[in-house]
RNA sequence: GCCCCCUUGGCGAAAUUGGUAUACGCAGCAGACUUAAAAUCUGUAGGUCGAAUAGACCGUGCCGGUUCAAGUCCGGCAGGGGGCACCA
């Protein structure tokens, strides 16, 4: 039968209206505990405008699952919602002159539009956006309870500050030390703002990452490494000189064994110490001026130039009868430990850099066993499990580990009662003060009399005023009286609104929690969320590993304390997808060119781009991220409209596996659509074929029974696959299968009812199977196979163990580790048996020309090796 | 600066986690069909030597090690990439 292209463009249209139509993806607001549950969910996008290449690659994966464990049996939960405050936001208003709110919603309609073009299985009667009033109404109410639990407090930090602009700057706001918008130089500034008490969980968050076991490993490691657990010791630096509120410099070491190399004490510019003397040393305030003025991220510090000013005082040695100078160091964080450390310049890069920079001791608190050498310009840092030994120690310890070292010293000191043993996390409390419009009111009033007033909780939400002044330097929640200036609710005198709004990262740190129950009264509805929590499988991209994940760890078990849930962790697996890269164009002049503008030939020669509209040549760049400012951006809807959603759907999923990143290219997009089009020939070639019952005629041999057991051996490959989200490998399999049901059709006769029952059986799985991946031609395909029922509503087929076990396999045959030849055996052959038949081949005897082997390796349905 | 990851044909990759390296796809080449093109189908394909679809040797970034056996494990090196607290 000469069938008709397979048109993509009608189909899909076609089968999205019949999936809203039965409510198929819809899950039922009321928990039904009957049926086993699973969560999927994507990181849910910013709402910029329009979907981009990553989004169809993320919300494909999830689809795919969600897909999969719907036709498994599970009651699946699969929304989508807005991640809708934020800063591009107030740039878009203010380059466009329109209202962040408005921009906001148009975005989302459009973005709704594009991903309903898709054929996502979701439930889109749970969809929200964390502007909506619904939605942080609950937040604030999260606030005041995370407030009255001590979680949330306030206290002053630096921020970088724009002078002109009159408001603070993201680290990526601030080039080359210059405000973006402005280019004035930025300041920092000490602000009062809110912080949420996170660190009061860092040894928490840190010793549950040992349970998140279907994490990748590269996060949890991330998210070690950020909570950065560290052991060591506070020792008092007594002052060798008057200065008047200052007795002793407390130096935080996870190194005291190294402290009879201690040759100068560093402290940080923000020191109490290093303030205080501020007063009386202009060019010392200077210096800490100039230390304030780079940034605040700790790449810039660490990879920056070392600098010290020398202080002039000097400090006692805890052990020893002399003193050491005190240095301000830019280098020493007042955030981490307690602002200040010895620098012991023998056993620390950095410290001996400083030391021969400033002329500073270098003495050895250790040496290598048999090597006595002094330090020149490279620091001796051991493993910590080497053995050391040491010089005059005054614990008396001689030849150790390092790590057997500290432990003595600090129980020396601590007996002493001259340190204290501390345990010490690089985690900080979480800043969650934005001085920014779009975003969540803090629900605080402050009051002169009252202080910070929590608004009450009969007055939710504080809702954001629309009647702003955007185009003013400055907060404009600042210049709003009319919202600003309100009574204190609990003296009635004037008081001010808190004008700070939230972090959107708080935004994102609870909605998964809020889609178990969208329309709950309360933040949550505790049967609802303890149901459905936690997320099963959440999939977003790596470079939310550390912030937002652990933030929402945060939050969960913050919601767990002022009774929002009952929750250990907030998504028990973790999938993390890599990007979408394509190659860059770049014209004869050096302006980059939009791969449509651009057709690129290939031959033996090589690969040559040209310019599609006057044929001159384009050079190719490298394939990097999809950017705007380099062109190479491919715009989803285009590749919708052109080839449909199937297509790009198994583009995604195939070749590349879905942690790496995948490499868009129009000729693989070309090839997905073949392979639309190859099935939705071979179903209808099949379907067109004459068969015999499948059960009466179920063959135990030829072609029919090599195609039907293939067919079942691939299903419990794929389900495997799936399972573990290896989504490249499935689509191999399914290629695999498809051409050798092609084969098979072409070469069965025509009236072979047993062959065509086979075929039929085959086919309907492999339908089946693809479903997921391709749901609209999945729904076509079934149709034209004569099935009325729709084959999303379908459950997935079971693998027959008996055709997917294989009788006989053949194996390598190896002599000294060189494959020589092969040799067929029965699937449970024993062990003596393989190796008597594989003594007895050409090949072995004659390699062992009548000697016995020195040893014969069998290893049971893999391989043999010979050694002779 | 610190921490982490990656490296397999012309390209994206696979390899049951130590057991036949290159499955599957893309691009290529040769052929069939066609007046022609498109579409479709068939064949071919790591490298070197070789007439060979005979056979041999080499081959998973580089150097070395462990093992009967290494893409996989260990040590070192090189190249590329990512993260580092107000982008989301």
């Amino acid at each position: 039968m000469a069938s008709e292209r397979y048109n993509a463009r009608v189909a899909e249209a076609h089968w999205q209206g019949k999936w809203e139509q039965a409510a198929l993806f819809e899950t039922p607001l009321k928990v039904d505990s009957s049926k086993p549950k699973y969560y999927v969910l994507e990181m849910f996008p910013y709402p910029s405008g329009r979907i981009h290449i990553g989004h169809v690659r993320n919300y494909t994966m999830g689809d795919v699952i969600a897909r999969y464990k719907r036709a498994k049996g599970f009651q699946v939960l699969h929304p989508m919602g807005w991640d809708a405050f934020g800063m591009p936001a107030e740039n878009a208003a203010m380059q466009n002159n329109t209202h962040p709110k408005g921009w906001t919603y148009e975005n989302i309609d459009a973005m709704r539009r594009q991903l309903k073009l898709m054929g996502l299985s979701l439930d889109w009667k749970r969809e929200f956006a964390t502007c909506d009033a619904t939605y942080y109404e609950h937040q604030q109410k999260l606030f005041l309870d995370f407030l009255n639990a001590g979680l949330a407090y306030r206290k002053e930090s630096r921020v970088n500050w724009d002078p002109v602009d009159q408001t603070v700057l993201a680290n990526e706001q601030v080039i080359d030390g210059c405000g973006w918008r402005s280019g004035a130089p930025v300041e920092q500034r000490d602000l009062v703002q809110w912080f949420f008490k996170i660190s009061d969980f860092s040894e928490e968050l840190l010793d549950a990452i040992g349970d998140l076991d279907r994490w990748p490993e590269k996060v949890r490691l991330m998210q070690k490494n950020w909570i950065g657990r560290s052991r060591g010791i506070e020792i008092p630096f007594e002052l060798a000189d008057d200065v008047s509120g200052f007795e002793a410099i407390d130096c935080y070491s996870t190194r005291p064994d190294t402290l009879h190399g201690a040759s100068f004490i560093a402290i940080s510019p923000d020191h109490p110490l290093s303030i205080a003397l501020e007063s009386e040393n202009n060019i010392l305030a200077e210096f800490n001026a100039q230390c304030r003025r780079t940034g605040t991220s700790e790449a810039v510090i660490e990879a920056g130039e070392k600098l010290g000013f020398n202080t002039g005082l000097s400090v006692k040695h805890p052990s020893e009868d002399r003193t050491l100078p005190v240095w301000i160091g830019n280098f020493v964080l007042m955030d981490y430990g307690t602002g200040a450390v010895f620098g012991c310049p023998a056993h620390d890069q950095r410290d001996l850099d400083f030391a021969r920079k400033y002329g500073l001791d270098v003495r050895n608190a250790f040496h290598m066993p048999g090597e006595m050498g002094d330090v020149e310009n490279e620091a001796l840092v051991p493993p910590k499990t080497d053995k050391v030994i040491y010089q005059e120690h005054f614990a008396g310890v001689t030849e150790a580990t390092s790590n057997d070292a500290i432990e003595e010293t600090i129980a020396w000191f601590e007996q002493k009662g001259r340190g204290r043993s501390v345990t010490r996390y690089r985690l900080r409390d979480w800043g969650v003060s934005r001085q920014r419009y779009w975003g969540c009111p803090i629900p605080i009033i402050h009051c002169e009399d009252c202080g910070t007033v929590p608004v009450p909780e009969t007055d939710l939400p504080v809702t954001l005023p629309d009647d702003v002044m955007l185009d003013t330097p400055g907060n404009p929640l600042d210049h709003h009286p009319t919202w600003r200036d309100v009574d204190c609710p609990k003296c009635g005198k004037p008081g001010r609104r808190e004008t700070d709004t939230m972090d959107t990262f708080v935004d994102s740190s609870w909605y998964f929690l809020r889609f178990s129950q969208p329309d709950a009264e309360a933040p949550t509805d505790l049967e609802a969320a303890n149901y459905w929590l936690p997320v099963d499988q959440y999939i977003g991209g790596i470079e939310h590993a550390i912030l937002h994940l652990l933030y929402s760890r945060f939050y969960t078990r913050a919601m767990k304390i002022t009774g929002h849930c009952d929750l250990k962790e907030p998504f028990a697996g973790l999938f993390t997808q890599g990007m979408v890269v394509h190659e860059t164009y770049r014209d004869a002049d050096g302006s980059w060119l939009s791969p449509i503008e651009v057709s690129v030939t290939e031959s033996e020669s090589g690969r040559k781009a040209h310019r599609i509209d006057n044929g001159a040549e384009v050079t190719i760049g490298g394939i990097e991220k999809m950017s705007k400012s380099k062109r190479n951006t491919v715009d989803p809807e285009d590749i919708l409209e052109t080839f449909g959603a199937d297509t790009a759907r198994w583009f995604v999923l195939s070749d590349s596996p879905p942690d790496r990143d995948v490499i868009w290219t129009e000729a693989g997009v070309e090839g997905s659509h073949r392979f639309v089009q190859r099935l939705w020939r071979l179903v209808n070639d099949v379907a067109a074929r004459k068969a015999g019952d499948a059960a009466a005629t179920a063959p135990n041999e030829g072609i029919a029974f090599v195609v039907l057991r293939q067919t079942h051996q691939t299903l419990a490959r794929v389900d495997e696959m799936i399972s573990e989200l290896r989504f490249n490998s499935a689509v191999a399999q399914l290629h695999t299968l498809t051409n050798t049901l092609e084969q098979a059709q072409r070469k069965l006769n025509t009236d072979d009812m047993a062959g065509g029952a086979a075929l039929r059986t085959s086919i309907m799985m492999l339908i089946q199977m693809f479903t997921p991946m391709m749901p609209h031609l999945a729904e076509e395909c079934w149709k034209a196979m004569g099935e009325n029922q729709m084959v999303s509503a379908t459950a997935w087929p079971e693998a027959d163990p008996e055709l997917v076990r294989e009788e006989s396999i053949s194996i390598p045959v190896q002599i000294n580790g060189k494959k020589r030849g092969d040799l067929t055996i029965a699937v449970d052959e024993p062990k003596d048996a393989i190796e008597a038949r594989v003594l007895e081949l050409d090949f072995v005897q004659a390699a062992l020309s009548g000697k016995a082997p020195k040893r014969v390796i069998v290893v049971p349905k893999r391989i043999v090796n010979v050694v002779v």
